[in-house]
This record gives C-alpha cells, sequence and structure tokens, in this order.
DNA sequence: GATGATTATTAGCCTATGCTAACTTTTTGC
DNA sequence: GCAAAAAGTTAGCATAGGCTAATAATCATC
C-alpha cells in the first residue's frame, strides 16, 4: 500500500466511486424513459379498451393538460414509438406497441408482486407505477418467482 | 344504470380514471424530489466519510459535471437543504440532515429487502437507488418486515 | 511567496416537462 | 345545416437538470 491512504486515494475507492456514478447515470437513464413509458402503456389500454386512444382521455388519466399531452405526443411521435393526424386520434408504431407490451409485463410482476407481499390494491397500484421503471431484469424474475409460489 | 354506458360514462369509470390520475401525479412530485434526495443523502455520507463534503467528490459520485452540481446545490441552498459560501465545502441544515436521514433509512431498508430476495449486491445497489423515491411508507413496512424474518 | 494544479463558479446553451391563454377544428344536438 | 360544446393545437412562459467554455479562487509545492 502506498503511503498516501488519506482520502480516496486507493484504486477501490476510486472503483467505487465510479461505480456509484454509474448507478446514478443508469437512474437518470431510466428516469429519462419513464414519460413515454407511461404514454406508450397508456395509449395502448385506451386502445384495447375504447378502440382508440384521444389526447383528452389520455390528459385524463396522466392528469395533466392537453396542451401537455400534445407536446409530449410530439415527441413521441418523433421518436418513433406513435403515429398521429392533426385533430385525430394517435396509434402505436410497431416499435411503440412492443415498448407498450415490455412496460406492461413488467407493470405487472411488480404489482402482482406487491400484492403478494400483502399491500392494498391502491397502494400497489400506486407504487408499482414509480417502482416499474427502475426494476433491473434481475430483479424483476425475483419479483416474478416470488409472487409464483405465494 | 343510466341509458349512456358507451365509453366511460359511469360513476365507476370516472373514479377509476381520477384515482389513475392521482397516481401519476403522486409519482411526478416523487420524481420532482428525487435529485434533491440523492444529493442530501451523498453529502451526509460524505460528510460523515470524510469530514467534508466538497462539490468536486459530488460531481464523481454522481456521475456530472462540476457546473451541474453547483447549479444543483444552488437549488438545495434556495430550499433550505443545505448552507454554503463560495468557494468552500457544503453543509447540511437541520432539514437537510432530516431528509437525508429519512433518504438513508429507506435506501437501507429498499436495499436489504433487494437482497434478502437473493440479489446480487451490485444489481440490488442499482435497483435501491431507483426504487427508493417510489415506495410508501406501507411498502416500506411490508420490505422491512419481509428482510427482518428472512 | 510565486506559480502551476486543482477546484469552484459563471455564462450560456439545450431538452424535457409542466402550465395558461388564445385559437382552430371537429363533433353534437337541435 | 348551424350554433354551441368539446377537443385539439399553437404560442409563449417557467423550472429542472444536463452540458461546454471561460473565468476565478484556493491549495500545494518549491
Amino acid at each position: 500500500m502506498t503511503d498516501d491512504e488519506n482520502l480516496e486515494s486507493t484504486e477501490a475507492e476510486a472503483r467505487a466511486v465510479e461505480s456509484r456514478a454509474e448507478a446514478f447515470i443508469g437512474v437518470r437513464e431510466a428516469r429519462r424513459s419513464e414519460v413515454a413509458e407511461d404514454y406508450v402503456e397508456l395509449i395502448a389500454e385506451l386502445i384495447h379498451e375504447n378502440g382508440e386512444a384521444r389526447p383528452v382521455d389520455i390528459a385524463a388519466r396522466m392528469g395533466v393538460t392537453a396542451p401537455t399531452v400534445a407536446k409530449t405526443l410530439g415527441r413521441l411521435a418523433r421518436d418513433g414509438l406513435i403515429t398521429r393526424a392533426k385533430y385525430r386520434s394517435v396509434f402505436l408504431t410497431e416499435e411503440g406497441r412492443a415498448l407498450a407490451k415490455e412496460c406492461r409485463h413488467r407493470h405487472e410482476i411488480v404489482l402482482r408482486f406487491l400484492l403478494s407481499l400483502g399491500l392494498d390494491p391502491e397502494t400497489a397500484e400506486r407504487d408499482a407505477e414509480g417502482i416499474e421503471h427502475h426494476v433491473s431484469e434481475r430483479t424483476l424474475a425475483l419479483f416474478a418467482a416470488f409472487a409464483q409460489r405465494s
């Protein structure tokens, strides 16, 4: 060991710092796609239930105003997740549908897991909404296995 | 039941829509404080470990640049969570310390819970970082109880 | 104690995500 | 088929949270 073992001079410290940074960077990345995922998931659901996804219904369910929805839909369209025509409903692209399916899958697993822990449905739904964007594949597998055997 | 039971015209539907919106609003609220919580938690840790929290160390651990840290610290100071003097280290206010403690507590419980599920430490740390901001008190209690009896 | 390296700040830019106000288009109901 | 209501859009504003480039202050070393 070298003579400078004061504030984080060791290799191990440096590695710890870097791995921590990577964790935060990962979380920030997840955060960036959260809104898109929430919208796409909701759009898929509305199409399934009502045959179409109207901005006004999206706004009501997301708890935001219509202009906010319009702007977000613009980003989703730019990113190739939806298609839309002016003053018309929204449709998912192939890519959007795939993302929606994946999100729904994650959401379901997290929700079932929380319920199987004994959480009340209301709280489970709320927490699942926030948690689903932050569970790794590995964690998701554990959640699924746990809910299964309960 | 009234004659219009087509697209969400029932009371039950309306309640479901509203409760969904509330869930999303809650998630957005949680998102707004995530960064502040991460910083405060990290600052507390740095002070504990190194005796002081320097912007350069915060930046390294958060995986962001120094100007980003400066701007965020400005917000934390504005919000009464930290105090600082120009070109000096950062200190937590009473309020900041309380928040840090609460965050650390939540983080610990989520982390221990994930570990007790059998997750590897690396992934557990990453996921805990993202999940900790989105667990209700109720869920946290269940997590704690589960980790306890494992 | 001067000077080079490190650290911190400032200025200025960008994107995402929210809002309100004002306007346009579509839908609905007589 | 027209007028009012509902839905959608646009413009413009704000905040958070990133960045780079440039500047300023502090620290460490000789």
